[in-house]
DNA sequence: AACAATACCTGCAAGTGTGTATGTTAGTTT
DNA sequence: AAACTAACATACACACTTGCAGGTATTGTT
């Protein structure tokens, strides 16, 4: 236990350790989303934190944890958000809908960015390549998961997996065209008409568990 | 006229130009789909290109102009193998599926990895962002003229164009997906289904001109 | 043949980014 | 309270990138 009260801030180190880790993460998603990956420089991360770079680097020593962890950290965010509503999803009139309208709202905020600048940095690093490579099923995991509650084991067809990534590849292709054409204005109109044929395509005997 | 024959090349200005700025182009692109925007450096691009760093420095002044010089020139290429192939297309019993395929086949290669580096470098990099801004509207027409030549008069309709974006977002956001998962095995699985939504979906009243 | 213009080369300056080594402070253990 | 460990700070070395200045060679013009 934390006995002795040695300094006046009395804090623990894990207390400490734990804040500081959580404040250069956020950094680097803002770094992320502002600079690119590229952009993202561990000074500017360790700066915009109000921390040392020395800080920095014990926590994460090279910039590829770095980067990763603050992607994996956000991830998990979202994705606790979404089970949060699940009893929401469970009671819908249109479950399947909604969970398509989940999906987009998840997408939406930052992490989309951060994480395609990551994904795309990957693609040409090794390094980071291999720490994606142990982060990408996780999240997949967590994907099905999500499926899996809410579906019962309908979720674990392949039927349905297909179905869930054409549906995820459907809103990347939508954010990332929305870079291309900065028109921002019909993004939404264009989603409802993607949701409406995603909505279609859904294995028809697809159910609430 | 190149009447004097002073040296033994004897090529004309424009012609080394036009070679050298062809052989530095190509240079970009390789390296843009190895390295990453980041990863290809003036001095990188110029030692694959087999040429001095002055050399590119003269006909490109800035890593931006660079950059942006060659996806428009990938872009046009791709672009007159397309319509090179509208007579085919318009023979076609399925011209809309076919199309669709087209689209496909056309974001096979290296363009659409050179072009998502060079969209997510803009996206932070407002000096690229103003030269992608001049250079999206030109791709832009080109994709609405060449449905114009195929479809008629139809192709200025709105629901023709948001059917047009709704598809090249379908083909990049499953692309994209192929770098997060990089299970390719499935892929071509994965489009046959799109484009079968696709095909679906398309405004029922399109015909071939 | 002489002059101008364009293509191309060499070398450099200024700035930046990453990782590491080493010192200091705060917290933990006995 | 002393010894120990983890958290945090400072400073530096190495490599690397970009844009530019000033020179040489090739082509076009008169």
């Amino acid at each position: 236990m934390p006995a002795t009260r040695t300094s006046k801030t009395g804090r623990t180190q894990e207390e400490r350790s734990a804040a500081m880790r959580a404040r250069l993460l956020d950094a680097t998603i803002d770094c992320l989303v502002e600079h690119g990956y590229s952009g993202t420089t561990t000074t500017r991360v360790a700066e915009r934190a109000g921390v040392t770079r020395g800080a920095q680097v014990h926590h994460f020593p090279t910039k590829a944890d770095l980067v990763t962890a603050a992607v994996r950290d956000v991830a998990a965010r979202r994705a606790r958000l979404a089970f949060a509503r699940m009893d929401e999803l469970a009671a819908s009139t249109d479950p399947i809908g909604d969970t398509l309208d989940l999906l987009w709202e998840i997408h939406q905020g930052p992490i989309f960015a951060a994480s395609t600048e990551l994904l795309l940095a990957a693609r040409t690093d090794p390094a980071l390549r291999a720490l994606v490579a142990e982060v990408e099923p996780e999240i997949s995991e967590v994907i099905v998961e999500f499926g899996r509650r809410l579906f019962g084991p309908q979720a674990d067809t392949s039927a349905f997996r297909h179905y869930a990534y054409t549906a995820m590849d459907t809103v990347r292709g939508l954010l990332v065209g929305s870079w291309a054409y900065p028109d921002d204005s019909h993004l939404d109109a264009r989603w409802q008409r993607a949701r409406a044929c995603l909505r279609q395509l859904a294995p028809a005997e697809l159910t609430v568990r």
